[in-house]
DNA sequence: AGTTTACCCTATCGGTAATAGGAAGTCAAG
DNA sequence: CTTGACTTCCTATTACCGATAGGGTAAACT
């Protein structure tokens, strides 16, 4: 079970998320396409299990991060290490953030764990100063378009995600600025 | 030809464009499947015809607007115009600006098409004071980052775009400041 | 008249996800 | 020890997908 879903994570690595086939997955396995049916109902219920486990290593590698006393600082860090995450495997971030897969929507339970995620970011931004929903939704979306675009016109490289330091800071000071008048 | 990738058109707005089957626009045209191959060679040609076609409606939607004699109102006016038309069709977005489809890589002569609209874009952003690429780089990511989250979040809503001139004006402001010292 | 060209067809191929139905093994209760 | 439930795997098949082979028809051109 467990190992099925590493095997796929291999395949989603190699040929993308979407060419991921059970044919594929059930020959890497070892066993034939319907027998994966003994595992998951369907496919969908497949990349339903990968993306709870793309949302395990998530909450996994945001654990790991050292945050820093000053909570301007411990923002940057967490976003960055995100960023570093979704960067180093193009596919997982393809499932887990992008809406590529036609049908496939994650269970409440699956989708709970991506929202932990949300939540302990939006924690951090608020004792960055960060306070008003739009402000948060824009920072969000901002970390999100550099990762988009660094992964549509340059993967591998950093000339998208290296502003993303400074748009943090230039987007923190104006919410701060702007919830204090 | 024109009709059919009009009709085509149709079905991505029903179904999504990763929807569109050749069975189904043949069907819906009033042919059989092997007839499509007749105006198009593969599905990808159909998809190329299809984003060179959105692509034009895009540079005709970018004429219509007035722009103003001020050079940052213009930039803001031309983005603005860009993420209506970007909200108006979801489909048509997903086809133009995101890689939703395993596989398609546009022409060349159609992906001149989509380089004429980000180079007009990128003019007014030269007119506004953005000159350097890293400042360019981060208003095209934010706009996109923007739209993004407002079509997979909110599609009909305007709870993302509705910071886009705010932020626009943010990031012109740094980038000038920037480049003046 | 003969040929080319445009457009359409049926039939088929290999790939996909999914289902039906059966065979073999494990394990626990009677 | 045996019976029955459960697990895990299989072959065979279905429906749909994009793509190809090969043939028919009618208008237009030479």
């Amino acid at each position: 079970m467990a190992g099925i879903v590493a095997c796929a994570w291999g395949l989603a690595r190699e040929q993308g998320i979407a060419g991921v086939s059970l044919h594929g997955l059930a020959r890497a396995v070892g066993i034939r396409q319907p027998s994966l049916y003994e595992y998951f109902e369907s496919k969908s219920a497949l990349y339903d299990a990968m993306f709870a486990d793309g949302n395990r290593q998530l909450i996994e590698r945001l654990n790991t991060v050292k945050l820093s006393r000053d909570h301007r600082a411990a923002l940057k860090q967490i976003l960055v290490a995100f960023t570093a995450f979704a960067l180093e495997d193009p596919a997982r971030y393809e499932l887990l953030f992008q809406r590529h897969l036609p049908g496939f929507i994650p269970s409440p339970e699956s989708y709970a764990l991506a929202e932990d995620v949300l939540n302990r970011i939006v924690v951090l931004m608020r004792d960055a100063g960060v306070i008003h929903q739009g402000d948060i939704d824009c920072i969000v979306a901002i970390t999100a378009g550099l990762i988009d675009a660094q992964l549509s016109n340059n993967p591998g490289g950093n000339r998208w995600v290296r502003h993303l330091n400074r748009l943090i800071d230039l987007l923190v000071d104006d919410a701060i600025t702007r919830s204090k008048q």
